[in-house]
DNA sequence: ATAGTTCGTTGCAAAAAACGCAACGTGATG
DNA sequence: CATCACGTTGCGTTTTTTGCAACGAACTAT
């Protein structure tokens, strides 16, 4: 019966369907499920019927929708109030941003924490996002915005931010590489390809080319820096891979385009990283309060 | 964040005193003290200061009592909106219960479960308080009223009540035990004492009178059932320990008196025992719902 | 003074709760 | 008929919570 297991209820009560909620919340469907039975146990009765087929809301189930989402509603105007009244902090916070979040996803979280903390001096550092989790774990900075790597150090706290879709973009020109993509069957050795020099995005590619088995890929060049590498396939180069939303933000998305039905790229998952033991550090607690 | 965790904060904001608190809800101070804790830490803030000697609420404490509260209530009125709507249940439930709880505590219990459950046939039965745990792991009943045993066995679930007072009794009329008391050194080895036959009461008893280090009790008699033993106090036949409650209900209570400064005799836990295996039971998970 | 109390907190080990994985049963789909 | 999608459950592991004992601080009584 906390936030956290409201939450979840009140999103599935809305999606009805327990696989998209888990990965909504980054847990499991069987957590799901039990959370739900936990919550029914509680209140003593079915909040949602399921048939193995359908998932429906009970009479209970939407007299608790209400509730839940009240009580939801009141908990986050309760804490708004209470930021109101905090004592002002000072210093300073070192943030290392991986170029391709810096502008995407940082600057509505710096807004937030800066509107309540506005006396704390923010240092921002760029730089590759593949080195984001060392900065953290040197304590050259006090954390950082990047992707969640495969196996997260045991001293790394991580707090998700968002999912970072894949996206395989051609460019809308007419060159050689659009000629190639139109023909019956694709030979996708013979396509040139443009990479990230390393970094998740990278593995992601190397994950999504080894299940299409078909031999080496042409790599026509590798790119530090997602923005640049947009460029570059605008230009008419070949084929590139990066994050969608570096897509979504580039100037010059016209000249790009979504290659779709290739098959899935998994995607990666966005973060802000610090080490544990810091997550007791006044400012460094403030802001994990103010982003989420 | 849970419901207890509210209800505890809400009681020490009224009581300011963590092992008051931590009595009255069951567990230990230290328990108490780290429920506060993760409290304090979800709103991100301190609640109550403590400075070793008192505690007061902080400003946000005062904010977080009145949502506290205002939750809990609108929980109690949610569960109470759900009750309207609950299905008849049927069947029998079988309950087992001391005399000494039969006419104090069961009453108000039965009352509210009848009132939501009218169908359900109660059987009753009554007995020796030593007794009702034996007839719930027989199975011979579905739950028993009774005074919590030293040692818990794990097969049983128990549901806290109301803590009982025991009280040491004198008869106000003229007789040879009243003389004995109003002399100005107490001989207890000398006064008859009547005592209950077993159970509970009968143990306080022993440990309470170990204490006094005055050799043997002189035991004019023993006996079983409470009532009947303020009777024989109420004639005059000597000084008798019962549970405060049997006092202050008997017909005979203006005719005894309650003897003060002799020593804390220590209450004993009175509540609702089951199998953990029938909780899930829909009678028995309903009797719970009821009355909690 | 000083020994004894009363308080709330913390180290520690044990117990309980929550979690994810893998397997399962059940309807729908092709 | 095989396959797939979906929610649940058994099980071993990890995380969280709990009570006991010990502690330090601050009053009280002798």
């Amino acid at each position: 019966m906390d936030q956290k297991a409201l939450a979840m209820f009140s999103h599935l009560s809305q999606s009805l369907h327990f696989a998209k909620t888990a990965r909504a919340h980054h847990i499991s469907p069987s957590t799901l499920s039990r959370a739900i039975q936990r919550l029914e146990d509680e209140v003593g009765g079915e909040l949602l019927h399921r048939d193995n087929r359908t998932v429906v809301l009970t009479d209970i189930g939407k007299k608790f929708k209400i509730y839940a989402e009240q009580q939801l509603e009141q908990w986050h105007s309760f804490k708004q109030s209470l930021a109101e009244k905090q004592i002002e902090l000072t210093g300073k916070l070192h943030i290392y941003c991986s170029v391709t979040a810096a502008y995407s996803h940082l600057p509505p979280l710096l807004e937030r924490f800066r509107a309540r903390h506005p006396l704390v001096e923010i240092m921002l550092t760029t730089g590759d996002a593949a080195d984001a989790l060392e900065q953290v774990q040197n304590q050259s900075v006090d954390f950082a915005i990047a992707a969640a790597p495969e196996q997260l150090p045991r001293s790394v706290y991580f707090h998700h931010l968002d999912t970072i879709a894949m996206a395989v973009i051609a460019p809308t020109m007419a060159c050689k590489v659009q000629q190639q993509l139109s023909e019956n069957v694709l030979t996708w050795s013979k396509i040139p390809i443009i990479l990230p020099e390393h970094g998740a995005a990278r593995k992601r590619f190397e994950l999504w080319y080894r299940k299409k088995q078909q031999g080496k890929p042409m790599i026509y060049a590798t790119v530090s820096g997602h923005e640049a590498l947009v460029s570059m396939v605008a230009l008419g180069c070949g084929v590139g891979i990066v994050p969608q939303v570096v897509v979504d933000n580039s100037p010059v998305k016209d000249k790009v385009r979504n290659l779709a039905n290739i098959g899935e790229i998994e995607p990666f998952e966005l973060g802000v990283c610090c080490l544990n033991q810091s997550k007791a550090q006044p400012l460094i607690k403030a802001f994990f309060q103010a982003i989420s």
